[in-house]
DNA sequence: CTGTTAGCGCTTTCAA
DNA sequence: TTGAAAGCGCTAACAG
């Protein structure tokens, strides 16, 4: 590989006015503009980006820490993330933590250890002393999803609890009052949050919350199978279940379709997230759709205008509001 | 940020001695070693991976060129990608080609400025013009999924024929003889070696194949919606069909239940890839498995073996089997 | 066992 | 308008 030495020599010049030429930092005379040009083209040179990197102090490259790439949700943040870099002309390293702290500080020492120019972190647990490192080394951060306590760093969220008072809302506008919730039981979670948007709006339409109509399941599949079987078990009318995500609420669906109920026509099932999975099962999951493609932008935007623009103004909180995505599986109860 | 020399100041050595230290390339007296340590310790140093990148001439880092991360395919072979990457202690920048030509190219080209150690190539078009420059730098790269012709590169591909053999064999042997087969038009692409298996198949168990019955459709829903509509209105009496792809076998599917066909008990349906959705639609979607994750390792072990070891020995091709995933949509033919 | 020093490939100041 | 040269942070050959 041909060096800017080897231009320099080729076109006769010294290595400054290559480099100038290249980055067009400096005017240039005709003569010597050609002979660098046509020595660039013939040694096919390309400028090392390491080397630019270590001078510049600044790698054009950002880390993307998320739990699972191959989790749709996180997927789709990603893409919004690698294509706003892409037309920014970023490159960002992809590091999955697998929901495990131990990779999450590996990374952020790898990040660090790298000079990425920042990162954009989800976090699985909320604790905050890997950023540290980070936030401390200077380098510009901003988080989604989950907030992050006592650090100094641009936050994105998605509006949960609007989200579960809009699907709550739904399912009383469609004439429901015996309403099922099931989500996980942590507190000050994402899923707490929507929790919360229920019981907002239950309140609000004058309905009793029943207790015992509230499933803690984790976010998985199996944990909407064993909130349906729990719900169907308590005997009570239920006529509408408002599942936390939208792989609980494909596994309640599938569970109230195994033992021979049907949706939306003895019991309506609304998710939350929007994952494309859901429009295709069989009824068309209605669910409260999260933008995980723009967050992906903004996150990134936000992290830009640190990274370029040098913004260094105070912490900012940006709030995403998420979108009811009417599908098949809800409608009137029957009366 | 302390660099070496800060290190080595306070710790009263040459920046030569912390250098030896940090890699243990060579034995140092206890005290200085102490001494170093004590000062790493209290400047929370840590090695610029830039500069180490620039003198070692090797970034421990990788490309991984793909049509879309978002794409549970290509997530779940990233996520192999990654993984094994993380194991290995090498970070990879994630690149979408978004299936654009331009943009795998100028990736391409990117990927070379960072001197990336190596490059995984999940290839869009056959074309391998954008390769040339990365392979006659000297850069390392092994394709997945669709091979490019003339580049002395490693390749890893999954049994196409194979699979597609395996599905239709699936289906003859619960007892079907009129089989439709739904795959894009493509010649040498991976689908059109699945229909090759198809028809190796259906030739071994002397079964005639109706060419009315090859639909060619795009590989997404949509095809999938299109094949069944055009298969219906043949009016011929198919009792299965073997979709290219899990995407277009949803389609396929949907389309049946909405015309009032049931699946499987009036028409059995396999479809190809086994991407999770196929578990969570109803019926639960027969498949042939590609091992994607496995792909992800495979590729990038094939990558790290020129990358580390050196390997530089002959052009490799791995083929990677598929397994037959039996679920619901499946079922003997009705009598 | 240890230190000095020449680079890796580039940018940019300083001097012409 | 141009070039010489210092130096980004590190490794490793060379010389003690």
């Amino acid at each position: 590989m041909s060096t800017i030495k080897d231009i320099a020599r080729l076109a006769r010049v010294s290595t400054a006015t290559v480099s100038y030429v290249l980055n067009g930092t400096r005017p240039v005379g005709a003569e010597r503009h050609q002979r660098v040009m046509a020595a660039i083209a013939e040694l096919q040179y390309r400028p090392n980006a390491v080397a630019q990197s270590l001078r510049r102090k600044q790698t054009r490259t950002i880390g993307l820490v998320i739990p699972d790439n191959s989790n749709p949700f996180f997927a789709e943040v990603a893409k919004g993330v690698e294509d706003a870099g892409y037309e920014a002309g970023v490159s960002v390293i992809l590091c999955n933590s697998d929901s495990n702290f131990d990779r999450e500080l590996r990374y952020m020492e790898v990040l660090r250890d790298k000079r990425v120019d920042g990162v954009i972190f989800i976090a699985t647990t909320a604790k905050a002393d890997h950023v540290r490192g980070l936030t401390a080394a200077g380098v510009p951060l901003v988080t989604f999803y989950r907030q992050l306590p006592d650090v100094d760093v641009d936050t994105l969220v998605v509006d949960n609890l609007g989200g579960g008072y809009q699907a709550t809302r739904h399912l009383i506008e469609l004439g429901h009052t015996a309403l099922a919730c099931v989500a996980p039981a942590s507190t000050a979670s994402p899923s707490s949050l929507r929790v919360k948007g229920f019981r907002q709006a239950m309140a609000e339409a004058g309905l009793p919350v029943d207790e015992a109509l509230i499933y803690h399941g984790d976010n998985r599949f199996s944990g909407g199978r064993d909130a349906a079987e729990h719900l169907l078990q308590t005997g009570k009318p239920i006529t509408a279940i408002f599942a936390g995500n939208d792989v609980m609420a494909i596994g309640v669906m599938r569970t109230l379709q195994a033992q021979g109920r049907r949706v939306p026509a003895d019991i309506s099932v609304i998710g939350f997230d929007g994952i494309s999975l859901g429009a295709y099962v069989t009824p068309a999951l209605t669910s409260v759709m999260q933008p995980r493609y723009e967050a992906g932008q903004t996150a990134f935007r936000l992290l830009l205008e640190r990274m370029r623009d040098g913004y260094a103004g105070p912490q900012r909180t940006i709030t995403l509001e998420t979108r009811l995505e009417v599908r098949d599986s809800t409608a009137p109860p029957a009366r």
